[in-house]
DNA sequence: GTTAGCACTCAACAGTGGAGAGTGCTAACA
DNA sequence: TGTTAGCACTCTCCACTGTTGAGTGCTAAC
């Protein structure tokens, strides 16, 4: 990549200085500043020399004449991907992580809850956790019971210990026997299976083998159906969006109120949930390479966690494109691993 | 009550007028607006005279020596108890309404959800629905089913099709005929009782009977006492908090950020609506008349719908003091028959 | 190539002075 | 005795002004 080598170690340092003050302190940065904090044996002049290239080369921009320079989405981005040293967690900030995590939760959904409002206020930004897709999961069962007379419950049971049920009404007469055929034909024929790659039995064949009638074998087929279409749905959640209003970028009111009725929006978190599965690893978004419009003063911090293929969920940071980038990144990847092992503990305890 | 005589006719309508127009405007209002807009065949100074009166009493205040004036807590009382008019939902209103009511829902949790979001964008208020309190409902059956070698799953049917169900993890060898009578035992002691004043069986009294461990016996009440708290616990729904920052009175980005942080505490909003539910029919909270601080500048208006004693949630609506109290009102009472009535169509489609 | 110095630009802030809205009081009126 | 017109007064709001300070770009000297 050609642009890569536009900038000369001097650029770069300097570049970096700007962005890291910027970060701190959301105000333009100017060269005295740089200069004086910054040991480089420079005068202010020189810098102002080689902010003026930075501007030129689009890494920064100038609110107004006599202002100091703020980084462009670009600069953030080269930042990003070159400049900026890994933020080492302190010993107490980890403490805080683990601790908070430890009371020990049953149900996954609270995990994620709370892993959600954890990360939102350790950093300080809006966060969301979207709860594993499951579809490459393994069904372990599925069972009919009858509940009464009328009315007839389809379990189905998949590995990790997640049920779902659905109950199923009817006005026929059903012998217990027919049922105990029809879970064990469905058994043998779905269970073991992918949740994702299920195809479900013709109703037509189930009649003889079974004995009930087909109007109440396609009920059944379809509550399975159903409590599949269940299991495989993610959950969303979102914490801490009030948070942005801490960050002078929101203290116009227009704009604030813009941004936190667009996180309020299902879809736009969902859909920003659903892009970070698309990316392996972790993922920085800054500004403009959003492609949702009113986005473009924010950045979004992903990474997928899990376990290899199957059940993978994702969480994600929201914040202006002024982020603490380091901290942020190297927050999300540890929460990542606490999350990975409190799955398997839960998951253990249950299989 | 003496106070209620303290006001003469004219003073109500006066106080009326004020409230009318300062709900509308948001502004302090003077003298001359309310000689003008209503004819009450009265020059501006009388009313000055008793508006004099008015904010001795403590119903009206005046921001600063030269504005007009700005109804108080006290002022809006006397407004919603004796003043306010009922506001007729017009034609199209009430279309809007039933219309948003009628792409049906088949879970009452996607009831509640859709009617939360519903009401928060008819009023422009933010608004929450707490779903029914099932304490009185009743059990209709317990099933205990064999997953595999090492699993139970306990089911728990309650009436209106509500199914809970855990999974039990064991590590002995049971015959299905032991769990057929643990089946069959626990129905004849709790199936048809309230779900509020089940009284478990004692674990030891068990295992005569079914020829069940001691152990596996705990652990399966367990399950079922799981099951019943997991139905007897409401959740809460909670949609349109931005909408505040369309309100002047939020145009301080300070006090906008307290208010947002608040109503996003999730005990705030709990106990908003667990209050909420004491109070039999509709209920109207002035400002300081909110037990929590710093709700002071807040309204809330609630109403309980369900049916008689079994089965009863909450509706509630969040404003500012200078919330049209009318409309609100009429708009809650409307949605709670619409609830009801939706509520009863989809628990008859299940039974 | 680096830097000191200088002229220039612009946001931010505090002070100033009308304009307008509204009040309370007084005196006159029905 | 209740009502009202009129007047002096108060206070916010807004537009305008000049000053301050931070920061720049350019030039000339090192």
């Amino acid at each position: 990549m050609a642009w890569e080598n536009e900038l000369n170690d001097r650029k770069k340092t300097i570049l970096k200085s700007i962005i890291d003050v910027y970060i701190q302190s959301a105000q333009p940065v100017g060269s005295r500043t740089i200069a004086r904090r910054h040991d480089l044996g420079l005068g202010s002049a020189t810098i102002r020399n080689e902010m003026a290239d930075l501007e030129e080369l689009g890494y920064i921009t100038q609110p107004h004449t006599s202002a100091g320079r703020v980084p462009s989405d670009k600069g953030y981005r080269f930042y990003v991907d070159h400049l900026m040293q890994a933020h080492q967690l302190a010993n107490d900030e980890i403490m805080r992580l683990k601790q908070a995590m430890e009371d020990s939760v049953e149900e996954l959904n609270q995990l994620f809850k709370r892993v959600c409002s954890i990360v939102s206020s350790f950093t300080g930004y809006p966060t969301i956790v979207m709860s594993p897709q499951l579809s490459e999961a393994l069904i372990k069962s599925v069972q009919v019971v009858a509940i009464d007379e009328k009315h007839l419950l389809v379990v189905l049971v998949v590995e990790g210990g997640i049920v779902r049920n659905r109950l199923v009404k009817h006005d026929e007469t059903v012998k217990e026997e027919n049922i105990v055929r029809m879970t064990n034909v469905l058994n043998s024929m779905i269970s073991g299976m992918k949740l994702g790659s299920v195809s479900m039995p013709m109703a037509l064949e189930l009649m003889t083998v079974t004995g009930l009638s087909g109007a109440l074998i396609v009920q059944i087929l379809d509550a399975v159906k159903e409590c599949i279409r269940r299991v495989e749905s993610t959950d969303v959640y979102l914490d801490g969006i009030t948070n942005l209003l801490n960050y002078p970028e929101f203290s116009d009111l227009i704009k604030a109120r813009e941004v936190l009725e667009l996180l309020n929006e299902e879809d736009v978190i969902n859909s920003l949930a659903r892009s970070a599965m698309r990316k392996p690893s972790i993922e920085v978004r800054i500004g403009s390479e959003n492609e949702i419009g009113p986005m473009k003063e924010l950045s979004v911090v992903t990474t997928v966690y899990g376990h290899k293929g199957r059940s993978t969920g994702a969480i994600g940071i929201i914040g202006p494109t002024r982020m603490t980038y380091s901290k942020v990144v190297s927050s999300i990847l540890y929460m990542k691993d606490l999350i990975n092992r409190e799955i398997l503990r839960i998951l253990n305890e249950r299989e």
